[in-house]
DNA sequence: AAAATCTGGTTGCGTAATGCAACCAAGCGT
DNA sequence: ACGCTTGGTTGCATTACGCAACCAGATTTT
């Protein structure tokens, strides 16, 4: 029956990942972060399918992560640009590449290192903070419903400690 | 041929999605960070198949993000408990959530709001920042090779403006 | 002008993954 | 002894993925 669609569920995380679709996605918009903008380009990047690229890239302009741009003039047709939402997307790929730095490469062998273009220092670590600065770790924190809760978010964030 | 893996992709990102999995797999650390912690209660907070979270539950023990522990003293017999490894991922879902409330709800209609439990107060938006402080979108960014680069990713990198 | 090339796809087909429901087995409570 | 809860496994139908082949419009080459 395909996969299951977390579109329904009333969490953030859930909707974040119905919007970008699925790992190819991700891996796109990283492409497109780092300049990448035609479809040939994708395909032969990330080794994707054909097929499979045009889904994902409806499904992203779709969702209005990227905007189908003709540039016809010269024999190249089509640009797929990331939009606002589609480079809001940034703290999540720089997470994502954090994340493997320190836990499956190991400090010390990272395959890409990413600098301020402008100072050309090194771009520091993401961290989750708390407003006075100190690191935050899972058990420090405590979700609570938002303006948009369901009943149901209420419910389940209730029964929760 | 089922899903292409990513794990020849010698870039962040890829490595991080693959060790993770999939979607489910990221729901679930979702959920543990939220403090779930047994198949029962993982399998009814997501409305996964029970078949679907054995194997993904199995894919995050192998890869060091879930310990399974015997808990056998009373009835309930185990505990799949997030590694340092496991929460580390919290930046990555903290930065879906603010995502999908800024870009999907909308501001004033976030269903779930992330407190610090010791302060009370809201935990401050994680933004992608240089050294001195200025945020940073994707062109202020430039990637170059790291210590652990293949020859592949220098090609690439040196390709890409 | 005709042929080859490039770009951006679509179509068919076999294989793998997903989802559901039914079944199972060890502990525990009574 | 009996059933209930927990934590799964098994079978089967449906769907998505991946590959390769094909295609059509526009540009470049000969």
């Amino acid at each position: 029956m395909g996969r299951k669609r977390f579109a329904d569920i009333n969490c953030g995380v859930g909707q974040a990942l119905e919007a970008v679709g699925d790992w190819w996605s991700l891996m796109i918009v990283r492409d497109a972060v780092f300049g990448i903008r035609r479809f040939s380009d994708f395909a032969e990047s990330l080794g994707v399918a054909k097929n499979i690229l045009t889904t994902r890239l409806d499904h992203l302009v779709a969702h209005g992560i990227f905007e189908k741009v003709d540039v016809g003039s010269t024999g190249t047709r089509f640009e797929y640009q990331l939009t606002d939402k589609g480079e809001a997307l940034l703290p999540v790929l720089i997470a994502l590449r954090e994340w493997s730095d320190e836990w499956v490469f190991g400090r010390g062998h990272e395959p890409i290192i990413i600098h301020d273009q402008r100072t050309g220092r090194r771009v520091p670590k993401l961290r989750v903070l708390a407003s006075d600065g100190r690191p935050l770790s899972p058990r420090d924190l405590r979700a609570v419903p938002g303006p948009g809760a369901s009943e149901d978010t209420i419910q389940r964030l209730r029964r929760s400690p």
